[in-house]
Order: structure tokens, then sequence, then C-alpha cells
DNA sequence: TTGTACGCGTTATCAT
DNA sequence: ATGATAACGCGTACAA
């Protein structure tokens, strides 16, 4: 072959690039340089990329041959300009600075990356501009779907998705009410769960460290939970007993100081993830208060940590590994054209730990 | 104006949509829809996005009317054929599973975000040929940049880059050979400041819980550290001595366990990461022996947690979210075309804590 | 300051 | 099974 046939216009005086030469070689090779190297048609070289097996055998060969020495890599621009899809997955999360996104957001990843999709993310530290700005920012990039955290979302961006049309898929959250698609639990239900367990234990004071209310539909749900247990069994959950703290270890810390200061002082406290769970036990520690003995602790998420250097704590482990999974499944499923109608429903589980390890799971689903 | 202005192919009863319409209105709006409602040329229009003050004061504001009005998005596949750009930035890191990784990519996103760049994610866990593809993947996808993390990549990798001639950024290691542009820190003189520090407090036993060193230049400089340091003293670091787990809790209570089974015993530890050295405290806890008092325990990373239930352990601070920070302007500067020659270190501290909070910030710089 | 016209690299439609 | 060619939506010389 002659250097002239890589790229018409041009003339450069370096032998071909082999894909293994490191060195200098920036005129970009293209669908058009392959076709000539392999005696076909542009087309057809498209074809072999998207579409092998309408070829035949031979034809392919020596296409994969001429890809393999020309080290062409395909232009997604190109691509997607034609085709009108990126294979990309926009993702908007509040932070990836709590184990239980970042986890979920990585097997999210990977499991898109297995069927050729790539990630693209945002967060929004629980700023509804922010998330607005995110998820535009996401669809100007022309994302295939995009997977947003919760159910409420600000006007503006419900319109924006509205408009915009792309495939939108909710996590984190159940949308029973069928407007949107979903994956996630119940997290009333779980909470539900968490109180009814400590009813049945003796408990009748109460307390609930949360997160922030405003802006997150989870939270609240995770709270209304709790109330809702409590007058099923004709008791109250009393305002000074929810404390609004931030999700760290110090707002855990706080909350369960508060919550001690209180009279009548609760026996038993549920926190709405794991960073105040676990806060809320290094307070326990540094007053001295036994933990499940004096006052019995529930928290949210995963609570690997917890389950090693408290082993009285009673967890409500939440599936974020198995919620990317999931998510990420449903979503190729829907850029596939299969109609899903109903939300998808993981289950989550109680787990009552005594001092040695797990004495009960309590599922739901 | 009249129905058929938008589009001219395409005729539609709708009264034209209004970006606040949630209704169905998927003819995707372009440029030249804007310029023909703003009365302007498809390249006005184009300047008004990317060079708005070459534009007169009132063509401008005719071109936001009709982009607002008709709720134009511009399409990044079109502007990415045109400019050769994409406005996104890859991101290949082992997981975000790990807390310093997770925040580290969570501070990148939002500095990038913040200049309109998009960030796309691969994660390898530790796999190199899952970093390739990871890193192929972002390539094709047209990516800008690409940053990853650690100096030592596979051949293959190397040659991609190599060839790809795309702008790269190494992180949490400094390319001294100025092969590469790198941002980060000194992995080794962390680790030598930390063994310093024990020899100092007059510990003569060493004993290291790393993660895996292969594939893991990080790791390995850590190790490295305390070796060289206790050469330094005249001593020696046992090959028993050094622990390889993987990065979990349960790793650093299984390191510690078996470092208190060797003879002599050391009475100084130091630990890879964070996973290891809270897992390497809860297994002191669960055996008894007292940290600081019996047995000095050092972890890297960030240890907010250690920090409020085991005063006494001394970390190492790794500027996980700084790093972040500065890898994304770093990025920028170099897509700007400014020059960037020499590694670009961040400091790292040695926090010493009493049982009341910090005595001593060593820091190395 | 604005308009004209072409090209970016790929896919898809229609032939053959 | 393969080829010719017209989009895809935008940026940018160059011209005016």
């Amino acid at each position: 072959m002659k250097i002239g046939d890589i790229n018409e216009n041009k003339f450069s005086l370096q032998s071909f690039a082999v894909p293994t030469s490191g060195t200098f070689m920036n005129q970009r090779i293209k669908l058009a340089d392959v076709a000539r190297l392999a005696g076909v048609s542009s087309a057809t070289v498209s074809r072999s990329l998207n579409y092998p097996n309408l070829l035949k055998r031979d034809t392919f060969k020596k296409i994969q041959d001429a890809i393999a020495t020309l080290g062409y890599v395909p232009d997604s621009a190109g691509r997607a300009l034609a085709s009108r899809r990126t294979q990309t997955v926009g993702l908007v999360v509040p932070t990836l600075d709590h184990a239980i996104f970042s986890r979920f957001t990585q097997t999210m990843q990977t499991t898109l990356a297995e069927s050729g999709y790539q990630l693209l993310i945002a967060s929004h530290e629980y700023n509804p501009t922010l998330e607005l700005n995110g998820a535009r920012a996401l669809i100007e990039r022309g994302v295939d779907a995009l997977v947003l955290v919760g159910l409420e979302h600000s006007q503006a961006l419900n319109e924006l998705l509205a408009q915009s049309g792309i495939p939108m898929l909710a996590t984190w959250a159940l949308d029973r009410s069928g407007k949107s698609l979903s994956v996630g639990f119940d997290n009333q239900a779980a909470s539900v769960l968490a109180a009814r367990h400590l009813l049945d234990l003796g408990h009748r004071e109460f307390g609930v460290i949360s997160g922030f209310l405003h802006h997150n539909d989870r939270a609240r749900a995770r709270v209304e939970g709790v109330r809702k247990a409590l007058r099923d069994a004709g008791l109250k959950l009393p305002a000074a007993g929810i404390i609004e703290q931030p999700f760290t270890y110090a707002g855990g810390r706080d909350g369960l100081r508060a919550l001690v200061a209180l009279s009548p002082r609760p026996t038993a406290v549920i926190c709405g993830n794991d960073l105040l769970a676990i806060g809320a036990l290094i307070e326990c520690q540094a007053i001295g208060l036994a933990v499940p003995q004096e006052i019995s602790l529930i928290g949210f998420d995963n609570h690997e940590l917890a389950s090693h250097f408290a082993p009285g704590l009673t967890t409500i482990n939440v599936p974020a590994a198995e919620l990317g999974r999931v998510s990420a499944s449903t979503i190729m499923q829907l850029l596939a054209g299969v109609m899903i109608n109903a939300p998808v429903e993981l289950p989550i589980e109680l787990v009552v730990r005594g001092s040695t390890g797990p004495v009960a799971m309590i599922s739901k689903r």
C-alpha cells in the first residue's frame, strides 16, 4: 500500500502507523481510510461495526485486518450525529460522598460498561438548582437515558424531562402512581419494619435522627414510616423526637446528644442512614450508654463497619449495589424497547444482631 | 409566526411548543429553527452561543428570546463533530467503593461542571485489562482529556495513550521523571514521615498492613517508605511484617491478627489505607490491646471516623477532595493550552492525636 | 457585525 | 451482500 492511501488529501513521511507504535501520529484515521485499505465501501465498514452478521465472513475478516493495521477507533461524535444515540447513560445523584451512592454508582457503571454503555455523572448536594443544571447538562450531552434519585424534583426539572422526552428512571424509591418508571425499595415500609420491631421489644419512647427532610423524599418517607408504626400502636412520635442533622458522623453524635436530653428519654432511636447511626453509636460509647441494653439503635443502610465494632446494632440493610445493577439493566431493557410498566421493588432486610452475630433477619417484600 | 416555520419540512398541528409545556413535542429543535425565528443566519446563532460578545446587543437579545420560546437545547453531537471537542473529561479510577476515590471523583465532577465540562467515569477494580478497556471506551467517546490513577499502567494502555495523543493526567502520585503530567502527593515520603515518627517514639518492631501490591504503585510506594525509614535507622522491616490484605475492614482485622502473632511482636503498625486502619483498630479493641499505649497505629487517608471513636490513632491525612479540585483545574488549564511541565505536589499531614484531639501536625512539603 | 457555504465522521436509505 | 449518497446539527473560513 502507498502512504498517500491514508487520508487522500494529506501527505505524510512516516511509515503507516501500526497500533503498537507509540510514536507521533495524529492524523486521525477514519472509516473511509479503513474502507480504502480493505477495498470495500464505507457503508460496508460501518455495517461490519454494527451488524457484523450481515457481511460475508471473508469481507468481515478483510475489514478487521484493516482496522487492526490502521489502529482505527470509531468517532462517537459522527456516530451519535448519524444514529441519534450516544451509548451513554446519565446519572444524577445527590453526592458520591455517601457510601450508598458511590457503591450504587460503582455497580451501575460496571454493569453498563459490560453492555458497551458509558456513564456520565452529575451530583447536586441536595440542591434542586444544581440538580436541574446537572440534568440539563447531561441531556445536552445527548445521554440515551437519565437516572435520577428519588421521585420529587423541581417543577423546572419535571418540565425539562417531559419536554426532552428522554427515557427516565427514578431510583431509591418506588413510584406506585405509575407516572414514572422506578427501581428501588419502600423507604416507608422499611422504617415501619424497624419501628414495629422496637415496639415488639417493648419500647414506648422513640427518637429519630434524620438527615434534612427538605428536598429529600426518601428521608421524609423514612420518618413517616416511624410515625405510622407508632400511630398504629396508639403512640405518637413527638416533634421534638425528630432531630434533623447533616449526614455525617458528627450529625449522628449531635442527634443522639439531643435525644438523650429529652424527657422522657427515648429508649429506641432510629437513624436515617449509616453515618448518622454510627455517629450515634460513637456518642453512646462516649457517654457510656450501652447499646442495645440501655438504648436500642436502628440504622439505615450498609453497616459493615457497625457490625464489626458494635455487634448490638440492628440495621436495615439497603441494597445499594444491587440497586445499581438492577437500575442499569432496567435502563438497558428500556433502551432495547422493552416496555416496563410497574415499579421494580427490591427487598430490604432488618438485621438484628446479638453480640456474636445476626440473630434475626426480617425481610420486607 | 406560522407553524410551518419550525422545521421547514414538517407540518404539525400543535401550537408551537413553549418550554413550559410538558406535552408531547419531540420534533427536536435545532439551530436553524432558532435562526429562522430570530430572523438571522444560523452562523449568527452559533456565534451567540460561543462568542456572544461578537454580536450586537440587539441581535443577541433577539436570539436569546427565540431560544427561550423554542426551548432550544444545543446538540453536543453536532457540536463535537464540527469543533472536534466534546467538553467532556474521562476519569478511570480503581473503584468508587473506597471513600478516597469517591470523594476525589465527587470534587472533580463538581469542579469540572462549574466550567461546563462533564465527567465520564470508568472503574477497573485493580484489573489492568479492565483499566485498558475503560480507557479505550472513554477515548472512543472522544473525551478531551483523560485522568488516570497512578503512574504504572499496562504496556497496551501506554501505547493507546501515546497513539491517541489525548492529554493525560496522572493522579495520586508524582511523576518526577517528567514523562507524564501528574497531580498528587509523595506516597513514599508520607510513610517515611509516619515511620520516623514512630521511631522517634522509640519503636523498634514494625508491622505493615497493606493492600495488594500487585498493580498498585501507590501501595508499593507506601511500603517502600517504611522500609526506607527503617533502613536509615539501621533497622530492617522483615518480610513477614508486611501483610497484604484486601482493602476492607475485615482485611485490617486479619492483618492485625497476623501481626500480633509474630515474634517479636510489632509495637508499631502502619496501615495502607483507612479501611485497613479502622479494621486494625477494631481488632485491637476486640482482643483488648490498647491503642496507642500497647500498640501504635498509623493509618493512611481520611480518618474522620477513626478520630471519633479512637482518638489515640495517628493518621496520615490524604487530601482526596483537594486532589479532585486541583486535578480538575489542572485539566482545565491543559485544555486551555497552558503548558505545565512539573508535577503538582500536594502537601500531606501526619496528625498525632491524644485522647482529646490533635497534639501535633507534621507536614511534609 | 452578519451571512454563505462547506466539512466534521458516521449511519441509513435506496439501489444494485 | 455490497455500494452510492444523502442526511445528521453545528462550527468556521471567507466573503460581504
